[in-house]
DNA sequence: CCCGGTTCGATTGTTGGACAATCGGCGGGC
DNA sequence: GCCCGCCGATTGTCCAACAATCGAACCGGG
């Protein structure tokens, strides 16, 4: 016998779907306000429709999908609403984040987050780095920040809004070149350390008034 | 025909025995631990399996029921892990809330806190209140700070916290007397516009420290 | 007496199929 | 031209079943 059952300890079917739906939706395989109907799921990934609709639930509980009553299920549209609230959000989770892990290091930024923005740096540095490799990068320099708070309950918050995050973060590829993204982040490192989390909040600040930015002009 | 339907606008069974679990979770009349076995949910409220598995999963959601994979569902147990997180969470938003508050009313406390907290006040004036009545006024306190917040997406994500707060704040009963509750909610307001959301911080921790030793004295 | 493996019942996860309720659009009637 | 009612499509709920999994009781050996 195998030490290791090959077995690849099943999760059950619903995450399957679920998985298998986030990563069309941010790929771009699915654009928001697209249908997401059972019927079509259910062929789609061969599986019962209540196993299709639970793993609607769950994506609208990460706000990839929106559901309503009685009229079904969409990619979740990208609007100017829908992005202020997002970041309101996502500042409260990361700012609280952040003055935890200040207090904890003496107001020194921890080790892991500077890390994480030297692999940002590297990945930038590269000539004509994906973008995609560029934004999973950015993201593991504010996802280090929650880490570095030291609560996972709110990192399990944060979590749950990181894809919608992330919907939103690949817009800003026509504004920023990797360069901004790279310098503007070794900034936020310098600023944290002297002016605490407020220059977190001037960061996310930057960074929702871009993505605006981008929505107007991809708008018109 | 009668201008206003009769009909009570039925919102689905889901909602329904969502609801109903909810206010016995609160109530008390389900104690933390119990086991919530589908078949029993699906006698009770004489409702599909489904109806009752989506209803466990909305009050997972909420924090006040655990589910576990093949393991079925609990109401949800109230230890100090869990207490630390809550409360985690529960300062993130509200210190945001607090300063946006504090940012838009130029320092000042907004009119509809400064009301909920004369109703705590006058709740616990009166000669031996419900101790429920002043739990839903002090919910109301803190409510009214993330509404004053001007985020609808931070109420959101707090008011599903609130279940899962309320559970603890019950716990405050043998520590806290009406007296006490409404002293620390005026004082709150005073440091709020003197020292800013740094106040509300120092509030909450006090919470969080009392809630922990009525804990720590009940699991004896 | 204690320990390990085994069996068994209870419960959950998933599936299939069925039906009523609801929504949006289409066409007919005024 | 506008309003109203019908119709297809889709969702919400229910019923019934089966496999997978877990916990606990059971049992035999040391």
């Amino acid at each position: 016998m195998p030490a290791s059952p090959p077995a690849p300890a099943d999760p059950g079917a619903v995450p399957e779907v679920v998985s298998a739906l986030r990563a069309r939706i941010l790929d771009g395989g699915l654009a928001p306000g697209d249908r997401l109907v059972e019927r079509v799921l259910v062929e789609e990934f061969d599986c019962a429709r209540h196993t299709a609709r639970m793993a609607l639930q769950m994506l609208q509980d990460e706000g990839l999908v929106a559901v309503q009553r009685n009229r079904g299920a969409t990619v979740a549209a990208l609007d100017m609403p829908r992005l202020q609230g997002l970041f309101e959000v996502r500042a409260a989770l990361e700012l609280e984040s952040a003055h935890r892990m200040l207090e904890r290091h003496d107001g020194r930024v921890a080790v892991p987050v500077h890390e994480a923005v030297s692999r940002l740096d590297a990945v930038c540095q590269t000539s004509r780095p994906a973008w995609r490799r560029v934004v999973e990068a950015h993201e593991g320099v504010h996802e280090a920040i929650v880490v570095a708070g030291e609560s996972p309950r709110i990192a399990d918050a944060y979590g749950r809004l990181s894809g919608e995050i992330r919907l939103f973060v690949v817009a800003l590829r026509p504004l920023w070149t990797p360069a901004t993204m790279a310098q503007h982040h070794r900034d936020l490192l310098d600023a944290l350390e002297r002016h605490g989390p407020a220059a977190l909040r001037r960061h996310l600040d930057e960074g929702e008034e871009t993505v605006r930015r981008a929505l107007d002009s991809s708008a018109s």
